[in-house]
Formats: C-alpha cells, sequence, structure tokens
DNA sequence: GTCTATACGAAGATAGAC
DNA sequence: GTCTATCTTCGTATAGAC
C-alpha cells in the first residue's frame, strides 16, 4: 500500500522547518500553529505531549532526511572518494547550501526536553560511524578512520555557525570541498 | 590609577557566565539577578536598556577575554608554531577546556538584539585575522593563509558544539592538536 | 478534528518608597 | 542604589462547544 503523505507529514514538515529556523525556545506554538497551518488545539490533537513530542517528530522527520540524503550515499556503492562526494552534494542540499541549521546545536541550547536532542545526537552518531566506513574503504586504520569521521561532523557543525554568523554560505561551500580530502585523504 | 573592580564589573562577568551557559533567550531577568547578586531594579540601574544592554556588555567583556588570551598571543614574538600553541593554550583556558560555549554561536540563535551578536561577531573577525597573519608568517600566501583561518575558526566553532553534544572535552582537545597543523601547516 | 475562550505562569520591564 | 510591588505581554496548555 502507498503511503500517503497525511495532513500531519505536512505538519510535521511545517514544524520541523520551524525549529530549524528559530531553535526549541525561538519556535513558539503561535509560530508553529501558523507555519502548520494547524490551531493550537489541533496541534495539540496530533501532539498530545505539546511543544516536546513537536520537537521529538521534527527530529526524528530531520532524521529520516539525514539517511536518506547522506547516510545512505555513504553506505553505497562506488569508490569511496564518489561516495563522499555524493554525500557532500546531500549534505548541501539538506543544509539547503550552508542556510539552514542543525538540531543538534539548535536542540543543544534552550529548553529542549531531553528526547528531541538525543534523536539529533544519535543521527549525529550515525553519520559519523558512516563516514569512519568510508575512510576504512579508503585505506585507513580502524582509529584514523574514527578521527577523520570526528573531523568532518567537526567541521559541519561549524562550517554551519561560521556561515550563520557571517550571512554566507562560502565557509560550508568551502568546508564541502574539502570533505573528500579529509574522510579519503592519501588515497 | 589603578583599575577597581567595581561592583558593575563582577556584575557584568556573572552576567556573561550565565548567558554563555544559556543562550540569550535562556538567560531569564530572574536568573541574571540570581546570578550577579543584583535584584532586577539594580540591574535596570546599571543597565537602562535592559537585558540588551546586558548582552552587550557581556558580549564586551567576553571580547576582552579573546583579545588576552589569544589574540595577542598570536600577535607575540616567537616561531609561528610556537605562537599557535600559546594561543591553543588560551583558547583551552577561555573555553574551559571544551565545556563553555561561544557567543558568535549562542547569540545567532533566538532573540538577541543586534549589538551584542555584532561584538561576537567582530571578535571572531579578528582572531580570523590574528591566524591569517601566523599562516603567511609561517610561510603561507594572503589567500591561502586566510582559508586556513578560517578552517580553524570553523573546527573551533564545530568542536565546541560536538563537545556540548557529546558531553565530552575529547572532540576539542582533538581540534586544539590539530591547530598548529591547520595554521602551520608544512613549515 | 477544529474552533473559541480561557487559565496559568513566567518573562521583561517600570513605579515609587526608602 | 536597592527594595517591594505591580504592569503587560507572551508562552504553554486546557476546556468545552461544534
Amino acid at each position: 500500500m502507498p503511503v500517503v503523505k497525511t495532513s500531519r507529514e505536512e505538519a510535521v514538515a511545517a514544524i520541523a522547518r520551524e525549529f530549524r529556523a528559530f531553535g526549541y525556545d525561538g519556535a513558539s506554538l503561535s509560530r508553529l500553529s501558523g507555519a502548520s497551518g494547524l490551531g493550537k488545539s489541533s496541534l495539540y490533537h496530533y501532539f498530545p505531549n505539546g511543544k516536546e513530542d513537536m520537537a521529538k517528530a521534527a527530529a526524528d522527520h530531520v532524521g529520516a532526511a539525514v539517511l536518506e540524503l547522506v547516510i545512505t550515499p555513504l553506505a553505497g556503492e562506488g569508490a569511496p572518494a564518489a561516495r563522499v562526494k555524493k554525500a557532500a552534494a546531500g549534505l548541501s542540499k539538506f543544509y539547503e547550501g550552508g542556510k539552514a541549521n542543525c538540531l543538534v546545536n539548535l536542540f543543544s541550547i534552550g529548553d529542549a526536553p531531553e528526547a528531541a536532542p538525543g534523536v539529533a545526537k544519535t543521527m549525529a552518531a550515525a553519520l559519523q560511524n558512516a563516514f569512519q566506513a568510508v575512510a576504512q574503504n579508503a585505506g585507513a586504520n580502524a582509529g584514523d578512520a574514527r578521527q577523520r569521521a570526528e573531523q568532518a561532523i567537526v567541521e559541519i557543525e561549524g562550517a554551519l555557525v561560521v556561515s550563520r554568523a557571517q550571512g554566507s554560505t562560502r565557509p560550508f561551500q568551502r568546508m564541502l570541498a574539502r570533505l573528500p580530502g579529509i574522510i579519503a585523504a592519501g588515497e
């Protein structure tokens, strides 16, 4: 049976955009209501535990996108360098070229209540594992590969912060260009 | 005449700690009042424009620390690699080994009203310039040095995000170890 | 499921006594 | 300068009609 995009799914997508744009505290119920097109009471109908449930749903939604756009390409077929390039393209799409933020960062700030940040951190760990596997395919030993993967995550998060601060996507784009060298160095 | 630590200066230090720990939105007046030991009315006596003034004062306070602990050592005497190592030590102290946050990141999220984020971004730019100068001293041309400096800032911001997310200062410490290689590579 | 209305608290900010 | 008291606004959340 085909997966129909329910009204809830569309609402979740809109809600996730708000959280990524304004953070947990900044994404007020008014904003979430306006962005999703659902009244406050409708929001509580779909998310009985209120904002916490919305954040959790947003994190799950965003995590699925990371899986599809970045982790799957990394785990796919082809040469390590080619897979990293596909992942870089996926990252660019996922982060809208550097304009969108990362929930790992946003949900670490303010009152975000446990579950949502947990999902985000789990996805980040999965991404790091995927990077590590590619680095090992490229010839690095396990420990070295793990450090390369960590550096990749660090540079992704940092480039997003710097790009946002500078109001330019250039730092993010330059980081994407560095990625193959970080993961598959000397292959 | 000796610079006496006025009550205001101590209050600013406490306020800055709160902003760095909870972000702009999260550092409520109640919290700022409690941390500084000043009642709300006293806060408004020292900071007539309220929270906005407090954030600006906090940013100035923190900026002075960056100047002293990181930028000055970078601009000092000695071999480039040695200066970067001093800066790394300064960064470790400034960020409490990776446990403290960066206002450039925090003030980019939420309702922080212009002036304070501006100060933070200006300090980040000054830091990048200092890194660039050292990289040029180490033999890099201007463009290459600028990119190395940008990467350093990116890795600093990213390592802080990752360390916070993982609840470990290890990623930050490993980044510090990479710093000399980033700035003074192949010297 | 969605609406209107509303409860409740916290936040930022101000007034005026001392 | 600091205090108590107060004001307003906003945010989260709920009740109950439709």
